[in-house]
DNA sequence: TTGTAAGCGTTATCAG
DNA sequence: CTGATAACGCTTACAA
């Protein structure tokens, strides 16, 4: 730990051959059998460790995918762990950076992942535009837009059909009989949010069911305590709903407490439909109805792509990708007449 | 963003100045007037920027910090956060990485991070030991264990007083008549886990109360379901606790779900205290009895610490800190007789 | 104040 | 297969 590690050359002066030679053979190129051991026993020896800033350096290229994502929360997080398993692999590093839902960050943290100078990137964007990209972004490097498109930018993206997903959870609840059902949604400048809301607006009009705006509420995704606020206000109303479609992860998990808190009975006083709640789901009781989102498959998808266009594989540019979630009715929603 | 960003080189052409005077301006050494504004022009024309890795190969800094944690949580979380918001003002920036509680993993984000050539590292360590470190760290940076100590290593040192705060939790709960108290661990291998059963028992052991190895529960930090498992067992002991001590934020969550779906009331049927749950707090009715981390303030004090160590003031080295906890008892406590 | 030139640790070209 | 050498883009004595 005292000494500095040792270079290429120190390799060279102990085993007598030149520094090209080392090099070659440390990016696996052909060497005489017995140069190779020698120079396999000069690193151990060393202690020696490619100089990966000089090598970047060099060749221009640091094998570092840059993600940035809005918070560090279940959702991202599981995508992030499914990228940087397929990514890894290859030998591709990963940088993750959180801007905390805030937009002067969320452009610095851009900002701050381009000058590391990674090979790609991959962004969840909430108020970043394609004129902020490209006011940032001078080298021409891959960029994949996840969960949320970038206004005003050509780029990959990969989606979740939220729209439809929305839909067919809301669906099922007037199949199920509700005519009255609330809805705890995300905050409008959210493109998700927005998608979700529009799905359950088209699912009333289909089913030609007026919508009540007081069942409309607005939270915020990432702070559990909005989904306690908006569902005490949706119990409140004179005339409450009978069922309430909660749209994402930490709002479900206040939603949850609030219910309980209530003493209200699920599925007999409300029925419930939450949001990607995978650990959560484990333990409420009744169990709870979901919409689950392909996180493993989105981090896979990505992963993939990206790796194609590093490999300069322009194919399908931009490529727009909708994966598709799920809704899992469990106990948590009864039918009524 | 087609174009390649220009270099130092560049400048001097469109300047007609050299290299060494662009340089020099960069780092903010004194130019002649006319020639800064002239400079300021080309960078602006020409779309300029350092080149960060041509940098750090030259000054041998990325003035990059290190940080590798167990796993996105809060409580990590927010001491990255506090930890950034200082070193960010600093001109550092902060690569996070973290290893999902998984050994392997542990020792190859470190190795990942040393790669890229950290000026500096802040771990928080659960099976890392000093021979890892060494073998794995070659070069001399300034090392900060946070959280946890690192066995068998000499270095910095960051702790938070579990001992004497579980000590206090559960001395108050003594206190207030309870002579039958639960508590919810994390794992053994985990050092603030031991700690804070530590301070249980010794609150025990000094109020002569006899220890019920029935009431000690071990959970895994980091999973929500075990806090719930945990806390329905010892609710179905046939002579259970009057008041339960959980020791983290993911097991006390899950705790609080198992209580409401047993409709056992809080305080009246259960007294309890939870640990560093603070927007569950703000949520959960009877207002949640809690120990609170400083976790705001252990960022701050580890970022100052970093800095100072990275100005090569090595004073008090290897320093310890204690930072204190706090028991904040709200109405989940009920007095017993 | 400014310029020259060496060098950080690699990779890549091109002889040998 | 191996080696000499020129880059990569920047900082930094040292000289002018």
């Amino acid at each position: 730990m005292v000494k500095i590690p040792a270079t290429i050359k120190d390799i060279a002066k102990y085993t007598g051959l030149s520094i090209a030679t080392i090099s070659k053979y440390l990016n696996g190129g052909n060497v005489l059998e017995k140069n190779r051991i020698l120079i396999e026993e000069a690193i151990k020896a060393l202690d020696f460790e490619v100089n990966e800033i000089a090598r970047g350096l060099r060749t221009n290229k640091t094998m570092t995918i840059g993600v940035l994502i809005p918070v560090f929360e279940v959702f991202f997080n599981t995508i992030v762990s499914s990228l940087e398993n397929v990514l890894l692999e290859t030998g591709y590093s990963v940088v993750v950076c959180d801007y905390r839902d805030d937009e002067k960050l969320e452009k610095e943290r851009l900002d701050f992942l381009y000058k590391k100078r990674v090979d790609a990137l991959v962004v969840v964007p909430t108020y970043l535009k394609g004129s902020d990209i490209k006011k940032i972004i001078k080298r021409d490097i891959p960029i994949v837009a996840v969960d949320r498109p970038i206004e005003d930018f050509e780029c990959d993206t990969i989606l979740v059909n939220n729209f439809e997903v929305s839909y067919q959870a809301v669906e099922k609840l007037i199949l199920m009989g509700h005519r009255k059902i609330g809805i705890i949604c995300g905050p409008q400048n959210i493109y998700t949010a927005q998608e979700r809301l529009n799905g359950y607006m088209k699912a009333h009009i289909d089913y030609k069911i007026s919508v009540n705006e007081e069942y409309i509420k607005f939270g915020e995704f990432h702070n559990m305590e909005s989904g306690y606020k908006k569902m005490i206000e949706l119990l409140e109303i004179p005339n409450p709903p009978t069922a309430v479609f909660i749209t994402n992860y930490e709002m479900t998990l206040g939603a949850i407490i609030a219910v309980n808190e209530k003493d209200i009975k699920i599925p007999d006083d409300l029925s419930i439909i939450g949001f990607d709640n995978l650990e959560m789901a484990k333990i409420v009781k009744p169990s709870l109805s979901l919409v689950v989102q392909p996180m493993e498959e989105i981090g896979e998808v990505v992963a993939s792509l990206l790796l194609k266009r590093l490999k300069g594989d322009k194919t399908d540019f931009p490529l727009q990708k909708k994966l598709n979630a799920q809704v899992l009715i469990k106990n948590s929603v009864k039918k009524i007449t």
